[in-house]
Parts: C-alpha cells; sequence; structure tokens
DNA sequence: ATAAACATACCGACTGGTCGGTATGTTTAT
DNA sequence: ATAAACATACCGACCAGTCGGTATGTTTAT
C-alpha cells in the first residue's frame, strides 16, 4: 500500500513528463529536465519508475485507455449516426490533444522500432480496428450500410482518421480540419451507405 | 564546379544517412556511425554538409522531389483512370519504402518541431494538395466527378494516403494495406463520382 | 603553388542511470 | 505511551560514456 505523498509524486513525474515529452520530444527530454519540472528529485524519479522508458509507457497506457473509454460511450441508435456523432466529437479532440499530439506520433514512431512500445501500442489499436468492423457489421446488419468486407472498411474509417490527426499535428492552420472530417465522413458515408 | 570524387562522397554520406536513420532514428544515429556506414571520415563528413541536421534535409528535399516527380508523370486519360492508377503504383511504394517509411514519419515529427524542416516539409506538401485539387476539379470539369469542395476533396485523398502509409508504418502485417488501399479509393470513387 | 578534399585528434557539454546517505512514516515490543 | 526497529520516500553528487562539432594536419588534383 503506497503513502499518500508516493501517489502525488508520481502524478507530478508523469504530468511533468508529458509536457517536457510534447515540447522536446522524448529523446531531448531529459530526466534532469523532467524533475526540474516536476519540483522532484532525480532519486524520486528513479524509486518510482525503473527507466524514462517507463515514464513513457505508463503515459501511452493511460492514453490508449482513455481512447477505449470515450469510443465505448459514442454508440447512438443507427451506425450512420453513430459515425456522424463521432466526427462532431472531433473538434474537442483536436482542440483539447492541441500541443499534445506530436506525442502520438512519437508513440508511433517509438512503437515501429521498440519491441515492447510496440505491443503496448498495438493491443489497443487492433481493438479501436475491431470496434469499427463491428460497427459497420451492426450496419449492415440493420440495413443502413451495403454489405462489405467490415475488417477492411474499418481500415479506411481508422487510416482516415489517422491521416486527419496528422495532418492536423503537421499543419494545423493550413486547412479546417473539422469540415474536413465533416466533409470524409460524408464521402465515405456516399461511398458505404445502402441506396 | 565540384569534383567527380566529391559528388560521389555526399552520395555516399547521404546513401549511409539513410540507412542509419531508417534503422534507428534520426538521434539516435549518431554522425560517427553515419561516417562509419559510408567508410568516409568525419573531417570529410562536415566539409561537405555544415550540421547533421542539414543531411537530414538534403535527403528530405530529394525524396519530397521524387514524389513530387511520380505524381506529374502519373496522368491518365480521365481523373477516376488516374486515381484508380495510382492505387496500383502503392504496391511498389510500398515494398520500395519497407524500412524506410518510419523516416517520413519522422520527418513530420522533426518538422512540427523545428520551423526550418517545417518550412521545407510544408511546401512540397502543399503541392500535393494543390495537385490533388486540380485533379478533382478537373475531374468536375470533365463529368466524371460530382460537384464538390475540391480543396477539401483534395484534403479527404491525402489524408486518407498518409494515414494509410502511416498504419503501414505501425503494423505492417496487421492488414492486407494494398487491398485496403484498393478499397479506399473503390469508396472513396462511390462517394465522389457522378452518379 | 594552392586550394579543394579528406583524415585524425580532440573538446566541452550533456545524458541516463547509480549510489550512499537522510528524512519521513509505520509497525512492533515493552 | 513510547522507543526501538523497520520500511518507504527522497535527495543530489557522481560516473562512464556519447554526442555534435572544431582544429589541425595530410593528400590529391590542377
Amino acid at each position: 500500500m503506497p503513502q499518500q505523498r508516493s501517489v502525488e509524486t508520481r502524478a507530478r513525474i508523469l504530468d511533468a513528463a508529458v509536457r517536457r515529452f510534447a515540447i522536446t520530444g522524448y529523446d531531448a527530454a531529459s530526466v534532469d529536465d523532467i524533475c526540474a519540472a516536476a519540483g522532484v528529485s532525480k532519486g524520486a524519479f528513479y524509486h518510482h519508475y525503473p527507466t524514462k522508458q517507463a515514464v513513457f509507457l505508463a503515459l501511452m497506457q493511460g492514453w490508449l485507455g482513455m481512447i477505449d473509454l470515450g469510443l465505448g460511450s459514442a454508440r447512438k441508435d443507427t451506425v450512420p449516426e453513430t459515425l456522424v456523432h463521432m466526427t462532431n466529437l472531433l473538434p474537442g479532440v483536436f482542440a483539447a490533444a492541441e500541443d499534445r499530439l506530436p506525442m502520438f506520433l512519437e508513440f508511433w514512431l517509438q512503437a515501429s522500432r521498440d519491441e515492447k512500445i510496440w505491443k503496448a501500442v498495438i493491443a489497443p489499436y487492433r481493438h479501436y480496428q475491431e470496434y469499427f468492423a463491428k460497427l459497420v457489421d451492426d450496419g449492415i446488419a440493420e440495413g443502413s450500410l451495403k454489405p462489405a468486407d467490415s475488417q477492411v472498411a474499418a481500415q479506411v474509417i481508422v487510416s482516415l482518421a489517422v491521416g486527419l490527426v496528422l495532418q492536423g499535428v503537421l499543419d494545423p492552420h493550413g486547412a479546417d480540419w473539422e469540415k474536413t472530417a465533416r466533409a470524409s465522413m460524408q464521402i465515405l458515408m456516399n461511398g458505404m451507405a445502402k441506396s
């Protein structure tokens, strides 16, 4: 049973880490930086986390879990309604994430090179894929979508979402991404909806 | 006027750099590593490039230029034909890029944090956007596509492409990305084509 | 000769991680 | 109650090694 002070310190480390990572990136953010930002000694840091990577991983787990939760609670009456509802949520996502989005990019990058991180990323990621595949299947079953390979359709949806988020990161003021997101979904629906 | 030997050395440095960057990433790839892989001394390295970042930038310019060129020569009779033709090219792109794709991710990441790199990335990137917008406009003009906001449509196409590439990086064996790319284009066409 | 091309030796800054020791609880024995 | 015994939390100096970049010398081509 950890002491009260302990959980507070952990939180401060995590909070400082996410800020530093977001600004400078994983590599450039030194443990000393993070400790300074957290107002915590290096000893405390390594008392709570075995390595710098462990902090990164903890951060990742937390976020991926939150996304998972958000997806689950977005369900509406019909499948098309659910999908449209999700695009309505996007602006909030963009606004809330803002400067943290580069970190997601970093997640991907690290995951593509580090076995341990890859496994931590890929599980929830595949879960999203499954979620959308199931959604498409439901849509087909309820007659609102044309019969199709739901796995592939889910991949398309996820690809589009990933691409939108990424471009939002790279070029936030290059377009009205909210509008684009809506238009994307519209085109997708045109292509997938029945009749 | 550079000597023959000089352009060869430059090429060897660039070639070694792309290999090291691809494997270990930009930060982890040390200049010494690159020099060793290129069979070139550190003096030679800094004789030809002022900084490590300059090498990175040169690499980027080269690739973005090549993509630009590839796009230009993909034009077919009608717009839908052109777009489909492009998905046919994708497998080659995936295969050829393979382990180099993480580098593109790194481009983005660095671009989102470094003003100089951002400017180098954003120009060709906007050029792609324009290319696709023009393509959509042509499609509307020739009557093969429904009237629509071509800028937004282009963003959707690019988003999808970006998302596909990114997922190909993260999870190369998680799906048949060639098939998904084709399906994406099919759905897009269903949504955008006239009648 | 001389200037470009290349090689070697080196510098100072910085990094992730360790370690001996201290301070702050918490449990146990009396 | 309280003091000894133990456990957890924390500190900050320190280390061994790495890095990007520079200074200086040598080779090569004209």
